[in-house]
RNA sequence: AGGCGCGUAGCUCAGUUGGCAGAGCGCCUCCCUUACAAGGAGGAGGUCGGCGGUUCGAGUCCGCCCGUGCCUACCA
């Protein structure tokens, strides 16, 4: 007996998120390889807070995270963060903006040491955000893309493939965002329709005799123009290829990119590529600044003239408009081309433009050197078709697994180089002596004080120059793989574990860099690693090209795409490179949950760098779920202001109400339109479940479990709740197994609140609340009060087991308040709910026969309920009533308190001749009456009746047809045939029963 | 231009081998009944986008069309 008050979700929601992480309930130090379940979150970027997207995401991967542990599985969640290149850089960088600080003056170091100020606050926020959520996540396994550990395996990933000629480097035409400064995949382009013009250009021959017209819409790359192209076979200028055409405009030296001079005289080639139908059939080409051109510039051995720098700047190449924006270029060409009479008109056109996925900056087509990763190779590319192909990884919904399957056919080399500062330097040193090309990775040392040097060098830890005293400090400083870790705890734990005994502070350094040094280890090793210089008092950590054993070298500029790192995460994140245990036992993950919008960008780059390093899929099930929008299905963004913020919503509704709906919206579609009141409607149900709670514990004797083994037998409506949360069980087990969230999150809705709250807790009272009748002897009374006793300790142990499972089951769904209630029940065992079983399907508890008999008096108890409104009877209004039953009969004697207490009657007779003056209902043969009093007003009811009745001639027409069609009868199954009997006669009898009813009520109505 | 998805109650959506159209929210009526007014009881509301086909029978299977959203694509 105690009263646990009403539900505030803040108090109970923020108790637990703490202590389950305090706690660490959700580590498993060494989870075992047979009954781990392995799941990898998908890295929330450093760049903010979590949104609505990534609420969805975890709230789905918990709840079966949670589901799987429950069914006694040793489930690893891992968790972390993504470094973000593009991303990241423009959020830092746009906030040192606003306080007037350009990331080009400060300089690449200063700026990174920026970002690196930036990432533990990001971090933190968004790890306070998933402990809010909830999310069962392993903490102590979280990490980071750009880890020390991750760094690691970047470099060691590239160079294996660099090695397997898997990755290379070469001057190709990429989408550059001038805004950003940096080359970005294919995959980071978005194409969007946009009105633009379409201008034609006249372009004289060169021997006066007249001229071509070529149509373009980006005149201002006519200043690189260095052929004019006409389809091989078309009548209209087949004759022209290989005269020559004076450029105008230009009258200004032009370098191409190899240095040679290029003169405004350009040739007309033949090409197939050209299409006769569209424009004019003339196409000028700028080989440096069109994909297409770049093709037949190569071709036909053209030279490459830019005309823009990296900003989408003119430059020297454009003569009179170098130093102008493109767009200014562009308005100042046409301007001139007119005055001068090239420009012949101006059309409208539509056309896609390319923009930068994260600045929708357009995108300028330009021609650099970059590196790719060959994923068009079959090593590649045909495994990753196989592994779907094979059902290896299986996409639910299936339906993904044929784009994926499209996109991945149509695979073009992946462009992993960028032209930014934040994220991972590709491991390549150049020689400036004799210009090779060197990969080093720590592998390349023996020693384990050289590879641990070397590694922080390359992850810009200390700088080239550096002393014993940096070093040890650095590795006593926090570590990024984990917070709670020293960078030293890292490399012992993950990279030197073979090397336990390496104990490494200041002093063994110093002693090791002394060795280093003398005679003897320069005998040996005949050149030191490191160069002393005693003057700083610093060391230098020396590479030697491998080539030609200089020192001079130098390290390449560009960073690796950030998808780059994110692909590896499903190894990295359990120790790869190394062989780990975690990586035996944990890979390949189990399950990956994700949104549409990133299979192409990590999803799949993860089938190809899992398949090519383990030799094995990085998952099996990839479950795809869908987008967040508005409620006018608009893309949820900062700048539209539509955002519907996680924070805020559980703040007001709770994580319970949040998770729960979010299961709730997830059906297999592509998107879940939100709106604020969907989180209300489940907070009342969060709401609900506590009051049931409330009044369970409320009504429970103290001592109720020492009384358990004496109780009086169950009753029907045990039984049938018994078999109800059965039933729900078995449906949401498997509509968990078939990852169908909404259906189990919908199924443990109605059972709360329809069977659970509306009928078993009404019939429980009659139990609860009994008493003894008066005017007893002594002796009746205590026989009764026995009876009563034990009756109410069936119910309460009743109420007690049937919550309790209710509990477990739900709490995949609403971790905090399930928790909170479980504790309060005096069977609470253990540290939490979450640690106990997940409830299954029991064959042993269906009683068919007591479901029947209590959904029959759920129908009995409707009917009168619906007849006393009609009657415009106040529910608080008792009533006498008179009835007669044949079937029914034994039910009703059965059920008589349930239906006097729930039908809110004073008396039910059983009565053999018709009452006079009554107004009368049914259900099926039960018939009642209820006395015709002054002041009932029968119009409602005779409309209701009436309404029903045209309901039921309706459906008696369509059934007699039905019955009457000769084809129905001779073709349709026999217990079709049978059923639509059943039914008509069914329908009979109540249409009988109806019109006697209306009959009678209009005789009453109108004396 | 190809590909994928969606059109069912006022709104958001369920509807699993074809066999009597469902839920939540909203709306209407009555009630603050000792867990819960964040509640209880009852009720209204639908030619399942359109046309055609298969079938005894179609929201469900097939074809075409219309509307709508998204993804992919080098059309100057």
């Amino acid at each position: 007996m105690k009263d646990i008050g009403q539900y505030n979700h803040k108090d109970i929601e923020k108790a637990y998120s703490k202590s389950w992480a305090e706690e660490a309930l959700y580590s498993v130090k060494e989870p075992s390889s047979e009954r781990r379940f392995s799941v990898v979150i998908p890295p929330p970027n450093v760049t903010g807070s979590l949104h609505m997207g990534h609420a969805l995401n975890v709230t789905l991967q918990d709840v079966l995270c949670r589901w799987h542990r429950m069914l006694g599985k040793d489930v690893v969640w891992v968790p972390g963060f993504d470094h973000a290149g593009i991303a990241t850089q423009y959020v830092v960088d746009r906030q040192l903006q606003e306080r007037g600080i350009n990331r080009l003056d400060i300089g690449r170091e200063e700026f990174l040491k920026k970002v690196w100020e930036w990432v533990p606050l990001s971090r933190r926020a968004i790890r306070e955000q998933l402990e809010k959520l909830g999310v069962s996540v392993d903490w102590f396994r979280e990490r980071f893309t750009l880890d020390e550990g991750f760094s690691r395996a970047v470099r060691h990933a590239f160079r294996k493939l660099y090695e397997e000629g898997l990755i290379y480097k070469g001057e190709y035409m990429v989408s550059w965002c001038p805004k950003d400064v940096t080359a970005l995949s294919d995959l980071e382009v978005e194409h969007e329709e946009e009105d633009g013009k379409l201008y034609y250009i006249r372009y004289p021959l060169e021997d006066g005799s007249g001229f071509v017209l070529v149509a373009t819409t980006r005149p201002e790359t006519m200043l690189g123009d260095t052929a004019v192209a006409v389809h091989p076979e078309d009548e209209r200028y087949k004759k022209l290829i290989g005269k020559k055409l004076k450029l105008p405009l230009v009258d200004w030296k032009r370098r191409a990119m190899d240095g040679s001079e290029v003169p405004p005289i350009i040739p007309i080639v033949g090409d197939e590529r050209v299409k006769p139908e569209f424009g004019t059939g003339v196409v000028k080409i700028t080989p440096a600044h069109d994909p297409v051109d770049f093709e037949v510039g190569r071709f036909h051995g053209l030279p490459f003239v830019q005309v823009m720098d990296a900003f989408a700047c003119m430059n020297d190449n454009a003569g009179d408009f170098a130093g102008l924006d493109r767009y200014l270029a562009r308005k100042k060409i046409v301007e001139r081309l007119e005055e001068l009479g090239f420009l012949e008109r101006v059309e409208n056109h539509r056309h896609a433009v390319g923009k930068c996925y994260r600045c929708k900056t357009v995108l300028e087509p330009m021609v650099s050197t970059q590196w790719f990763f060959k994923v068009s190779d079959p090593r590649i590319k045909e495994t990753a078709k196989r592994v779907v192909r094979d059902g290896l990884i299986r996409f639910i919904p299936e339906n993904w697994s044929k784009i994926y399957m499209q996109w991945v056919e149509n695979l073009k080399d992946w462009c992993i180089s960028r032209q930014i500062w934040w994220g991972h330097r590709i491991p390549v040193w150049y020689c400036k002596d004799c210009g090779h090309e060197n990969l080093f990775t720590d592998e390349d040392f023996d020693r384990v004080y050289d590879k641990l040097i070397f590694n922080l060098i390359a992850d810009g830890k200390i700088k080239e120059e550096f002393t014993p005293e940096e070093v040890a400090s650095h590795l006593n400083s926090p570590s990024f793989v984990h917070p709670e870790f020293t960078v030293l705890d890292f490399y012992k734990k993950f990279v030197f574990y073979r090397y336990h005994s390496t104990e490494v502070d200041a002093n063994s350094l110093r002693l090791f860099f002394t060795q280093d040094l003398n005679p003897m280890a320069i005998l040996t090793e005949k050149k030191s690693r490191y160069k002393y210089n005693p003057h700083q008092k610093t060391y230098r950590f020396i590479l030697r090209c491998k080539n030609c054993g200089s020192e001079n070298l130098k390290q390449e500029e560009d960073v690796l795409d950030t998808w780059f790192s994110s692909a590896l995460w499903p190894l990295g994140t359990f120790g790869w490179p190394e062989h780990s245990p975690d990586l035996k036992n944990l890979y390949p993950t189990d399950l990956l949950v994700t949104g549409f919008d990133i299979i192409f960008f990590w999803v799949a780059r993860m089938v190809f760098m899992g398949t090519f390093f383990m030799k094995e899929v990085p998952f099996r099930d990839v479950y795809i779920h869908a987008l967040i929008r508005d409620e006018k299905g608009q893309k949820m963004s900062k700048t539209k202001g539509n955002v519907i913020d996680p924070l805020e919503i559980m703040e007001k509704y709770g994580a319970d109400s949040l998770r729960f709906t979010l299961a709730v919206l997830t059906q297999q579609g592509r998107d879940i339109k939100l709106s604020e009141k969907r989180f209300e409607g489940y907070k009342h149900f969060a709401n609900k479940l506590w009051n049931a709670g409330r009044f369970i514990l409320l009504n429970l004797d103290s001592d109720l479990l020492s009384n358990l083994p004496y109780s009086a037998p169950p009753r029907a409506e045990d039984l049938w709740i018994t078999t109800k949360l059965n039933k729900t069980a078995r449906v949401v087990n498997e509509a968990l197994s078939e990852y169908d969230f909404s259906e189990a999150a919908r199924e443990l809705y109605e059972f709360v609140w329809s069977e659970l709250c509306d009928w078993y807790i009404e019939f429980s009272k009659l139990r609860l609340y009994a008493k003894p009748e008066e005017n007893l002897t002594e002796e009746e009374r205590r026989v009764q009060e026995e009876k009563i006793r034990a009756e109410r300790i069936t119910v309460q142990a009743m109420l007690l087991g049937v919550f309790e499972k209710t509990l477990r089951l739900l709490h995949p769904f609403m971790p905090f308040i399930t928790e909170k209630l479980w504790q309060e029940l005096p069977t609470a065992h253990g540290r939490s709910i979450s640690l106990v079983q997940y409830p299954h399907f029991n064959e042993q508890e269906v009683y068919e026969e007591a479901e029947r008999r209590v959904e029959r008096l759920k129908e009995i108890i409707g009917a009168i309920r619906s007849l006393r409104s009609d009657l415009r009877i106040e529910p608080s209004k008792k009533i006498r009533l008179f009835y007669k039953a044949r079937e029914s009969l034994k039910l009703v004697e059965e059920f008589m308190p349930h239906i006097l207490s729930l039908a809110r009657l004073e008396s039910l007779q059983e009565v053999f001749v018709l009452p006079e003056r009554a107004v009368a209902g049914f259900s099926e043969d039960f018939e009642f009456f209820v006395p015709l009093e002054e002041g009932i007003r029968l119009e409602e009811l005779i409309s209701s009746y009436s309404r029903r009745l045209q309901e039921l001639e309706k459906q008696l027409t369509s059934l007699e047809e039905k019955l009457s069609n000769e084809n129905f009868l001779r073709r349709a199954p026999e217990e079709e045939v049978d059923r639509a009997r059943i039914m008509l006669e069914e329908l009979k009898r109540e249409k009988l029963k109806v019109e006697e009813l209306l009959l009678a009520l209009r005789r009453a109505s109108s004396p």
